[in-house]
DNA sequence: TATGAATGAGCCTTCATTCAT
DNA sequence: TATGAATGAAGGCTCATTCAT
């Protein structure tokens, strides 16, 4: 009974809501995806009340609710959902793909390109989404991983077939080539987007094509 | 006469306060700073009331409000302090640097390990800092570029010493460099610090002086 | 939508609130104006929380501010209530005067007989509602306005019909009528109540009457 | 010794202060009241911090309190030797005058004609003054008190010379002039003292004239 | 399922007052 | 006597979350 007793007076379980099944959900749940989105970077995590997500997504506060368990959900949900849709478009853009580092040449043009044409996206990856608190962080580092591995994937095939430098650590350089890209979109979306990023792209990919390839291909 | 009318009407300026000269208000303005160092380290800026860090200053809340406008103007001063103080230590380093790759690499090392070696500074300047609201993110530019700079000389020097491949775009180049050590100590950092970050040191260097280095430089 | 971005940037507007039109909003509206009613009355504005007319209207503080933009308003929304009750009050009564002098009559009487059985409304609007700032005072002034008009109205009502001196100046009438009230009323609410200020009506009114009407109409 | 515990933690006594015989302290608390005066009629009383004070009179916040018991005392102060000052000249002023009829026109010329030449004093008394609380407004029926006694005076002295209406009730009649002068005087302050109030004194004069002078009186 | 009114905890900030110097 | 740094209580207001409808 003593334990009945404490069980029930824990917090309830975060109860972990996802994309619904039933279609009809599944739209208003991207709706407020889409909304939060918006709100999120147009405000700014901390200054952005739940309402103005409920209002952009015409549901009542108490809806944002029924699909997500608080404000902290939602936004790793929006993260989540931009993140996958960001890798599953470049892994489809593998196949095009001549070799290793084609690919990371390719993942680098598309990632860099999509934030350039989308800045209400790359406002909320780049500033927003790090507004918030280390436990949220940490959530998200889960699907941002698959972004770490694909870079790291390509990186490892790379060596292996000799285009790039075998003696480069591969989480290392995983780590260039992404801080590269953050460093140079959060750059441009704090310069309040004064220039063009994608005018960039080949600059970075200079510095980086040296930085990895063995002498050989580099000189292709 | 009338100036005082205006400045009646005026609402008030946000009065930036800054490093007292009085010795005796000048500890306490430091001790404020890092007791706000460890707060926010701590609790994350949001969640981080003032009086935390009153409290960890030995002082009243009210106190706080005598050295600094407000908690936003706190998080800026202890950004400031710290990073002022890194750039001054790693300028005192440069007169040992046999050329400008030299002084990258020992900015980069020392960077890293001085991060490395303190979990609290490093938590606040990759984590908690990147809390706070666009506005400051904006005000912390002013101090970074110092650093910015500071990288793109670097590299400017290394490209007329001969040293560094001239093709190279110096921005993107300093993007590079400070977005690679930045994507390191961030992981770090966000794995709980559960392995060593100066043991990378070599490896990023490694990647940098490929990426940075003429063939010639790079074989010496 | 350029509409929403400027809404955006702009820092809000304060919201300006009003009696609700659905009656259960309504109710609590006015539920939360005789609760600061009674709250400003007791404490003074100045030393009057919010929370303290929370409590009386049995409403969370949060509520207050569904209703309210501000403290500010909950005052200026209490007094534009009950003057705008006094004012309508009074002009029902209108139609059964005889003449422009008889309203004044019945305007003065009406007024003090009010407040005299109302010693928590007598207080709040000679006692309490000046406690607040200037800016408050003129927000003040225009519902109080109408009153002055009416006032005014029937002192020049009377000099078209004869009644009244001609050579008074009208607006100077209505402030020795206005100041005449509001001295009576106010060192009777300040005296603590210790007398009956109805029965002050008869001596009032005998002096103002002497001081406007002209001596046939005086004499009847 | 129960019963010395209980006093000492009773709250101390208020230690009323009064203007000091000390001529070189009696400076400094003039100066301080000319500095409240200023600041409550800029700011008002609740807006006003006891720092404004301090600074406009050239002390020390501290120093204040030496003079003062607290901000409340000071409020009460810089009205007593303001209303003192005006009953003095008012009183002054009474030898040259014919009959009581005549002390009343002179007080009521007297008393606008100050005001309307020292908006600050007037934006004071009519308008910060009454920003206080409760007890204060109480506090300062005391002083306010001799300028009744000296009104009711003249009245009493016409009535029994046979100048003004024996059948009006003294303290009425003090609060008709009282109370129109005040309304004449408050609303030109709340106008921002867009007109001069020393043009009304006439149209006022004309209308008390006829209120109190018995005929004969009035036509002279 | 959806609503949105209601809740109330929580925090930044001000400022009257004190007291060590 | 004078200073002004320090105190810390207090309060207006916001907003994530709940729940009756």
């Amino acid at each position: 009974m003593p334990s009945m007793k404490i069980s029930s007076l824990e917090t309830k379980p975060p109860e972990i809501k996802g994309l619904p099944d039933d279609p009809r959900k599944r739209a208003k749940y991207l709706a407020i995806i889409e909304a939060a989105l918006e709100a999120f970077s147009e405000y700014g995590y901390h200054d952005c009340p739940v309402s103005k997500i409920a209002r952009k997504a015409n549901v009542a506060d108490g809806t944002i609710y029924l699909y997500f368990a608080n404000k902290e959900e939602v936004l790793i949900s929006v993260f989540q959902e931009k993140i996958n849709r960001l890798i599953d478009d470049i892994e489809e853009l593998m196949p095009t793909c001549a070799n290793a580092w084609d690919k990371i040449e390719v993942l680098v043009r598309y990632h860099i390109t999509t934030l350039g044409n989308n800045p209400i996206l790359a406002n909320f990856l780049q500033i927003q989404l790090r507004q918030s608190s280390v436990k949220i962080r940490q959530d998200i580092a889960g699907p941002l991983r698959k972004l770490y591995y694909l870079i790291e994937g390509f990186v490892a095939e790379g060596q292996k077939a000799g285009v790039i430098d075998s003696a480069i650590n591969v989480a290392i350089a995983r780590k260039v080539i992404f801080g590269s890209i953050d460093e140079v979109v959060s750059c441009w979306v704090l310069s309040r987007r004064r220039y063009d990023v994608t005018a960039m792209i080949d600059d970075i990919l200079y510095i980086l094509r040296r930085a990895l390839l063995v002498k050989a291909a580099a000189e292709e």
